[in-house]
This record gives structure tokens, C-alpha cells and sequence, in this order.
RNA sequence: GUGAGUGUAGCUCAAUUAGGUUAGAGCACUGGACUGUGGCUCCAGGGGUUGAGGGUUCAAAUCCCUUCACUCACCCCA
């Protein structure tokens, strides 16, 4: 029985992989110019972590969380993150990095783990970049992120993305408005869907996110949160909005849009494509003020998104940007001594910095000039009998078809020099 | 967790409608034509437990049952 890999699992295999650091890298470069450092963090943490900072009700807590336990005498129970944010401020409150410098921008990239049926754009072990920052409460930074995170569409080309912009309010005013959508789905209960009247008491904010054509229908004259926001919370998110329109980045208001885990407040945001079938997330995040101080830090305002590389990469996909790497050399061997030669030889301009294949069994020129094509090498270094021999190699040319005859004596300094110009 | 769809060569797919020689094709791979020079062309070759297991039948890729995997959707979310 063949041994593979497990459901919700997949291989990232090259022909793929490229886009895969293609999106990394410019990732890092946007993150550089907002002055983000890396941060990296484990992959496993105390299953309390994420019980207490995502909420014990949401979803991910309850049914998603690969959850085990530690073969140690307190028998710990321990979870594959499921996120990157929870984990993150733990590491921004364990290190008590608010001591030096309460303000910290950082970002992350790795897998995160939810047990959830696959489909398209969704897996069991998914890879995230996000980014967090700790320690600031203005509407700038939120701003920043959006902003960044729009620079980050423009750097990959990614176009066809829609931002969806949403405040949650604050302790201040979510309860009231919590009451007032509380008592206006009370008196609708029995148009709700099965589901929604079970969350309704516990999250009634969740009703609102129901794609149930009843419950929508139901729900059609529902409060607003946006006109229910206490001052400073109106103010926050008009500055936020303002900036937007300064920097000209499109966005919806959408307050309907929940955000499924509880730390968030104020500012939340999507930003979504069509293109993606159900799964139409590709970045998402949001303001979190109070879960710093949830995990015994001090009071401490906190902003960050989330970005599904999968999501990504899909999108990308659909474009043709695939590079596979190139070698600038292909050493073609005839005859022992010619083996004798080349296999040496391959690896000083290696150890100079040039990239070099050669075949490893004997096999007939034409086989070998094959490969060499195959594999799309710039350039081929012939040598066999004959040219030992004359104590010189052949060098051709494979896009031009040009072809020299090189002195062994300081052939590599001189392949060196020539391999060097950008092709 | 629920539902639907799909499983035939490395990949994309035929053959399933009404069971019937040895399961085919294109691409890819290997080699040759061109004994030491790539791409184009032509020729040849290798590669299959028809997802797995069981049943019906003289005969199963094809019909029935079970099971597994994948995909999409619900749900949820990045």
C-alpha cells in the first residue's frame, strides 16, 4: 500500500512553488518599506492560548483546533495554531517587548492548521502572511495596513480584489447596539433559519453574515452598527475612511461584515476576489484593542490581517509568471577521461557561483545535447578525446548556436567572465 | 460533520449508451534515422492490478454492493 499524504494536506511541488516565493518575496519588500520586522513563532502552543484569545463559542475553538496531548506527567494539552495572531502577542507579551518599545510593527509567514472539509482555496494545513501591530490606537495605522496591503495587490499584480471596510464598535457602544439587533431578530425568530436562531442569542452579530435567502430577507431592515458607534469610535473610522479616499484605495462599506473571531472591535476589514469560487477571502483583519491585556499584557491596542497564501496563489495562477531555474552551463562529456574532467570542473564553477549540470551515465552526445536543451542551459561546454587532446573545450551558445574553442588553461576564469553577463 | 460529482498510462482524455479478442490516442519519457552537436520531422520502444475489495456472468473498465481517494458546495474562514 502506497504511503500519501493525509487529507487537507498537500505537497507544494516545483512548477508551483515558484509563485509560492515569488509572493513571498515581494511580500518582504512591502513589509520592508512599512519598517515591519519578521517575526517567527512556534507552529504548537498551549491549547489555552487560542481557547481564550479567538473565544470558547467561535467555530475554530470548537470543532476546527487540531488539539492533542503532550506525552508529559501534566499530560499539557497542546494545539497546531490555527491562526497567527493569538501567537504573536503571547510572544509580544512574554518577551515584555512593550518595555523597550511599547510600539511594534511585525509580520509572519508559516502554516496554520484547521480541521475543516477542503475545497477550493482551503486546506487543512494552510500558510498565512500576516502582520500585527502592537501598541498603537490611531486610525493611521489602521490605515497603514490597508494601504500596504493594497501596495502589496499593486507589486504582484493582482487586480480584481474589492476591500470591504466595517467598524464593530467598542465595549463602549457594541453592547447597546448588541441589545437593539438582540430585540429586532427576538421579533423575527421564526423567519430565521435553523442555525441562525441557535447563534442568535449567543452572537446575534453572526445573523447578519447568514447567506440563508431567508434570513437575509429577514434581516433586510436590521440596525446598523455603523449608526450606532460611540463618538470616538464614529471618529476613528471616519479618519480611517478618510485617509482611503486621500490615497485613493477603493473600499465598501459593509456593516454586515462579522469577523468570526471575538477579539476583534472597530475597525475590520475583507479584502475579497470573485475569482475564487466560495472561498473569497484573500486578506482579512481588523482591530483587536483588548487582547493584549486578555493575555496578561498591559493595556495595549492592537491592528492586523491575515493573508491566504493559497488564495494567492490561485489568483496568480491564472496568469502565466512560472519560471523554472535556468542553468547557465551544461557540461557534455564524451569518454572517460572526458567524465574525468568534467566532474571536477562542474563543481569549481559551482563553487564560483555559476550553475552547472552534466549527465552522470554515459550517454551519446546527441542524449546529452537533448537534456541540456530540456533543461533550457544558456550554454554548453563540450569536451571528449578529441578536445583534450588539443587542451581546449568547446563552447556553444545554445540560443545563438555559436560556437568557440576554448583553452583548457584558464578555461574556468574564463567561463567565469563570460557566464557573467546577464543573458 | 452534511450533500453532490469524479476516479482508465506521468498528464489530458477515448472505449461505459445495449458486458464480448490482447484497454487505445495525444502530450511527456527512452532510443534510432543523424556512430561527436539540442529544438522541427519521421520511425520504434517502455509504461496500466481500469482507485481498492467483493458479487453477478461463459465473459466486467462497463452491471450490483462495500470501501477509499479527490473535487466542488453547505458550513466556516485567510
Amino acid at each position: 500500500m502506497k504511503i500519501t499524504s493525509i487529507k487537507g494536506f498537500a505537497d507544494i511541488l516545483p512548477g508551483e512553488v515558484e509563485i509560492w516565493q515569488f509572493i513571498e518575496e515581494k511580500a518582504r519588500e512591502v513589509f520592508g518599506v512599512y519598517n515591519f520586522s519578521e517575526i517567527r513563532i512556534p507552529i504548537v502552543e498551549k491549547t489555552e492560548l487560542f481557547s481564550r484569545s479567538l473565544g470558547e463559542t467561535t467555530d475554530i475553538v470548537e470543532k476546527e483546533m487540531y488539539t492533542f496531548t503532550d506525552q508529559d506527567a501534566k499530560e499539557s494539552r497542546l494545539t497546531l495554531r490555527p491562526e497567527g495572531t493569538a501567537g504573536v502577542v503571547r510572544a509580544y507579551v512574554e518577551s515584555e517587548m512593550y518595555q523597550v518599545e511599547p510600539v511594534r510593527k511585525l509580520f509572519y509567514s508559516g502554516p496554520m492548521f484547521r480541521r475543516e472539509r477542503p475545497q477550493k482555496g482551503r486546506q487543512r494545513q494552510f500558510y498565512q502572511i500576516g502582520a500585527e501591530v502592537l501598541g498603537r490606537a490611531d486610525a493611521l495605522v489602521d490605515a497603514e495596513l490597508l494601504l500596504l496591503l493594497s501596495d502589496f495587490f499593486r507589486r504582484i499584480g493582482l487586480e480584481g480584489v474589492t476591500l470591504e471596510l466595517n467598524s464593530l464598535g467598542c465595549v463602549q457602544c457594541r453592547p447597546a447596539y448588541r441589545e437593539k439587533l438582540l430585540a429586532f431578530l427576538r421579533e423575527r425568530a421564526d423567519r430565521l433559519c435553523e442555525n441562525c436562531r441557535r447563534r442568535m442569542e449567543r452572537n446575534p452579530l453572526r445573523v447578519l453574515d447568514c447567506k440563508e435567502p431567508s434570513c437575509i430577507e429577514a434581516t433586510r431592515d436590521a440596525p446598523s452598527i455603523l449608526d450606532y458607534l460611540c463618538e470616538a469610535c464614529r471618529e476613528h473610522f471616519n479618519i480611517v475612511q478618510e485617509l482611503l479616499r486621500q490615497s485613493d484605495v477603493a473600499y465598501k462599506l459593509n456593516p454586515r461584515m462579522v469577523r468570526g473571531l471575538d477579539y476583534y472591535c472597530r475597525t475590520t476589514f475583507e479584502w475579497t476576489s470573485t475569482q475564487l469560487g466560495a472561498q473569497n477571502a484573500v486578506a482579512a483583519g481588523g482591530r483587536y484593542d483588548g487582547l493584549v491585556a486578555d493575555l496578561g499584557g498591559p493595556p495595549t491596542p492592537g491592528v492586523g490581517f491575515a493573508m491566504g497564501m493559497e488564495r494567492l496563489v490561485l489568483l496568480l495562477s491564472m496568469r502565466e509568471l512560472r519560471q523554472a531555474p535556468r542553468p547557465a552551463l551544461f557540461l557534455v562529456w564524451v569518454g572517460d577521461a572526458g567524465r574525468a574532467w568534467a566532474f571536477p570542473t562542474a563543481h569549481r564553477l559551482r563553487l564560483r557561483g555559476v550553475s552547472v549540470e552534466m549527465e552522470g551515465e554515459r550517454k551519446s552526445l546527441k542524449s546529452q545535447m537533448r537534456r541540456a536543451d530540456k533543461l533550457r542551459a544558456r550554454n554548453v561546454i563540450i569536451v571528449g578525446d578529441e578536445e583534450l587532446g588539443k587542451g581546449i573545450a568547446v563552447l556553444r551558445d545554445m540560443d545563438s548556436k555559436e560556437q568557440r574553442e576554448l583553452r583548457l588553461e584558464g578555461l574556468e576564469d574564463e567561463l567565469v567572465r563570460r557566464l557573467e553577463a546577464p543573458a
